[in-house]
DNA sequence: CCGCATAATGTAAACGTTTACATCCACTCG
DNA sequence: CGAGTGGATGTAAACGTTTACATTATGCGG
């Protein structure tokens, strides 16, 4: 059916172990025969299988990205900086989603395992343990936003504590002195460690006593309502910082709703970054962080194992982040 | 090393073929042996080398994603709806992005090629019949957002025309008279179809000799620069209908600057629904694409033609598009 | 009881590569 | 001029499955 390494031999009337070698460009080649098999090869349109080479060569070349989900800015940014670094190393990109907890994620691991070289995992849930159970011992793996603690991976996360740490100065800095976080969800490290930042900026300014926490679940919805919690309150915070720029948004337009002025009234803040804090009115002040660069570091640490297997420390690494004053934390 | 079908065959005291016939689910083996069977292989962590299984089989269970770039929310939301179809199905996804012209698309299809069962292509390159002669013969395909005409493959189309027509219309209806549009890139079918349904809606109405056609790519600092080309205009149009929704944003940011209110003076209208067109202010009147719907009816008519090869009618499909009408066409 | 159909299981070929090893050949050097 | 050397090439095994075909066991009708 399809034209093999067989009829390439033949073709150029050599062996196929000839072919093969010219092919992967070894050098035990003559040139005049490597350029009547490349003729051959090109003439009859050859092209590898790549299941067979794989099955000997015990390689896929591909690598494999299990994310929570695919919805939005930031895994979009996230795919992005893994695609491009990937392509660059002429490796593929094997994607799986939609994960909503440890269970379907370790089925998706699973189902991936002889497909891929290695593995790039973000798995913000703190059961994520869970996980290296199901990760199987010989396969290279990544983990992104996972608790550092006590992983055989390399793991990345966002200096989540530090961003929402220095976020909070700054909103101090601004004068506002009852700042009110609004939190993310239960059980996500991420939210875990922005309300710590949160809570210890407060504390250093010795204001932790007085500190309002608010339920959110980094949705929109519990951004509003938890805008409409604040706009209802009789002694209201001097300023909102939520846990990621959508519930920003969301509380943003609660307090619009309800003709609280922002800034003026209350200086509010999100983290993330993403597109639509540059939109509203006023602009959001948030927490910047390179979605790109984490994919890309994370795959680059990928491939780094792939090349040199288990010489490499297991160790953690922080990105940074950047806060990114806007009109939303402003004078007025 | 890794365990094989053959430890799993002889941990269950029986031949590799009655374990392979047994894992598959065929009917002939005794309930008894197939039980032992199972036993050892989850006993054993049993795996199933992929690569193996597809140099015989000749299928990889995994479809591949050929799009032009993955940057942004209208392929977040592609990918997402491709992505949760498969796993419906039991389906690998592999996503190939980045690509600038029809080269790299083409090199990208070709390093697919033995990897995948079949293709989901977005090219809204004009030059994508370019595409024909490197798709492989016998590897089914889905075109999305490609010329429909003169194609060996399936194609699925969002209404772009009708999408347009209907907002132009819409326009027309709140009494404007001159609409302006912002065009998309040179050469993208997606901005040639819309650019057509707005003139033809002008012209049911004899009021396309009047019309005014600016350039545009697609992106925020095109419309931006659009919108102040239309704010210095002496005879400014009543309305515009930007080519997508970050066009309209950067033109409506423009507009503000000078002081041109929306929709006082000038209505504004875009198309795709990108969430941040709920956000801007006014809120965007735009036309909505279901973009997961795409994905996903791509997808189901891929698997269609991958479960009965050559039987299907290689036809074209629309989806249709729906306008959402807010704010920046609204009355005041 | 014998042969025969039927069902369960085993044997081995095939898939298309890579690669260890064998072979061959042309040199070089003593 | 012959043995040795080394480089190019060929041969064949191996990778881990699936599956056509062969074999064996089982029950049944004559």
């Amino acid at each position: 059916m399809a034209v093999t390494i067989k009829d390439v031999a033949k073709a150029a009337g050599v062996s196929v172990a000839s072919v093969s070698r010219a092919l992967n460009g070894r050098d035990n080649v003559t040139d005049e025969t490597r350029h009547r098999i490349l003729d051959a090869a090109s003439k009859l349109r050859y092209r590898p299988n790549d299941a067979a080479r794989s099955l000997i060569t015990r390689r896929t070349r591909t690598i494999g990205a299990v994310l929570p989900d695919l919805h939005g800015e930031f895994f979009s940014e996230l795919i992005r900086g893994i695609d491009v670094a990937a392509r660059a190393q002429g490796l593929h990109l094997l994607v799986s989603s939609s994960h909503g907890d440890a269970d379907e994620a370790t089925a998706a691991i699973r189902s991936m395992q002889g497909r891929v070289d290695g593995l790039l995992v973000m798995s913000p849930h703190v059961d994520a343990s869970f996980l290296h159970e199901s990760l199987p011992e010989a396969l290279p793996a990544v983990l992104m936003n996972a608790p550092p603690e006590p992983s055989r991976f390399p793991t990345l996360n966002l200096d989540n504590h530090g961003g929402a740490f220095a976020m909070t100065r700054h909103l101090l800095a601004r004068g506002c002195r009852r700042i009110a976080m609004i939190g993310g969800p239960a059980g996500n490290l991420d939210a875990d460690e922005r309300r710590r930042g949160w809570l210890d900026a407060l504390a250093a300014a010795s204001l932790a006593r007085d500190a309002l926490l608010l339920d959110g679940d980094f949705s929109e919805e519990s951004g509003h309502a938890a805008g409409l919690r604040i706009a209802a309150l009789a002694r209201r915070p001097d300023a909102v910082f939520a846990a990621n720029d959508m519930m920003a948004v969301g509380c943003l337009i609660a307090l619009a709703e309800h003709g609280v002025h922002v800034p003026g009234e209350i200086a509010l803040a999100g983290f993330d970054d993403v597109p639509i804090a540059r939109y509203v009115t006023p602009q959001l002040t948030t927490v910047r962080v390179r979605i790109a660069d984490l994919g890309r570091a994370a795959f680059n640490r990928l491939v780094a194992e792939l090349e040199a297997p288990g010489t490499l420390p297991v160790r953690s690494e922080v990105l940074p982040c950047e806060i990114v004053v806007r009109a939303s934390s402003g004078t007025t």
